[in-house]
DNA sequence: ATGACTAAGTGTACAAAATACACTAAGATT
DNA sequence: AATCTTAGTGTATTTTGTACACTTAGTCAT
């Protein structure tokens, strides 16, 4: 049967998948999900994602799966690539997964993904329901994960420096309010760096990409550093 | 009907569409075709793009559909970003064409759109019997087309552009023997700028991505230049 | 064969950007 | 008042980017 259809246009599932980064001041992470099956497999890490909706475009699928299976909001997600070699299910746990949660299990599954980069304390995710916990993976000791989730991990990982590297801001990827130094630890952590405080500040300032606030960080032992936030222009 | 399934995940069809950019030493151009419906519609033009096949992985199914429709092969196509607005398909023109051709032609189309770019010359498409004729459309002409192809078009260029100025070097998007001069005049076709000779040879030389070959430029009727091929590395 | 034509190929001086590096300032804690 | 901690700042050097013009190798016409 697979056979027979095999020159035949697919009909397959499309979802998406979200990897998104948390940094912490010391980490780079990854949020994963746990994956329960109706059956007796032992649950198993996986990106949150899910099937796209009829009515409803890529981006908005995106947003409100991550909400829905984290209660992550307001979080800017960026679609990075397509992935859908034809066997991406390819193993008794991932299929019996998929059982149980969707529709058509049996036909193969595209999904398009999405990363982003978050500050971790200003998002506590909370599990959904049905999705056993969330949790927040060093990216440095990452598991196997189900379907090509360690594959899609990877190239968000290589986007996302990527990003650094090339524009050599976060941009859209971080809360509203910070401190410098928390941008330039931010920078370190994703590109496995040490910057010089000082050079750091002046590309800064010569990109005119951030705006001072009238707030200073609070909370801190010692002398409190100015906020920032970006400057507008990117949606 | 849709609003009952509004909520419902979506099977739709999967397609890929194939932005190929020309270069012929002057300008930049993109490979249409014509697509003629079974009705009384005027033909119109489209990126060549059609279903993925149910066991082909999405860079199989771009590299053969391309082929199928223009008879070109051999060409380095890479995926640059999905697209699923639910309305993508908002025309009767576009309703009609996919009718003509498609096996779900209700189903919303999400398509995984590839760019690519290729020295006209060493490239001669030839359209398929069912597809109308194939058209190197100069980039800054280009009409209206069917489906959303002109946002993907100018997403595609943005791509190109951007891979052009931060890698700054043309990779595998060139065919494998090639002048500094051809290298230079394709840069300031795609930037829209003039470079320097010597400083565009310069930054060459230190990149290192470059190795003559044991043979010159023919057919010239003036000093003619060594060839060059990219070093290895990439795929 | 000679001269004219055409694009190839090459170096240097100047400007801009990236890097290396160390002390003073502001607030909190005792 | 003294101590602790991180914030905040400038200059000298190296590297990279830019502006700019002449000689060379081959073809073509006479």
């Amino acid at each position: 049967m697979a056979d027979k259809n095999a020159s035949r246009p697919s009909n397959p599932n499309v979802s998406v998948d979200c990897v998104v980064f948390g940094f912490d001041d010391e980490q780079l992470k990854v949020l994963l999900i746990e994956q329960r099956t109706s059956g007796d497999f032992a649950p198993q890490l996986a990106l949150p994602g899910d099937l796209v909706l009829q009515d409803e475009n890529l981006d908005e699928s995106a947003t409100r799966i991550l909400k829905e299976l984290t209660h992550l909001e307001g979080i800017y997600l960026k679609q990075f690539k397509a992935f859908g070699d034809p066997d991406r299910v390819n193993n008794l746990k991932d299929q019996e997964w998929l059982r149980t949660v969707r529709e058509n299990p049996d036909a193969r599954v595209i999904t398009v993904a999405y990363y982003s980069l978050v500050k971790m304390e200003a998002y506590r995710p909370e599990a959904a329901s049905f999705a056993g916990k969330v949790i927040w993976q060093n990216v440095s000791e990452i598991p196997e994960l189900g379907f090509d989730h360690n594959k899609i991990v990877n190239e968000a990982l290589a986007r996302l420096r990527e990003e650094f590297e090339f524009k050599n801001i976060a941009f859209e990827l971080l809360p509203k309010k910070f401190t410098l130094t928390m941008l330039q630890k931010l920078h370190e952590i994703v590109l496995g760096v040490q910057l010089d405080k000082r050079n750091f500040r002046k590309k800064l300032k010569k990109s005119d990409t951030l705006q001072p606030l009238d707030e200073k960080q609070s909370g801190v032992d010692h002398k409190p550093a100015q906020l920032f936030k970006y400057t507008s222009g990117r949606k």
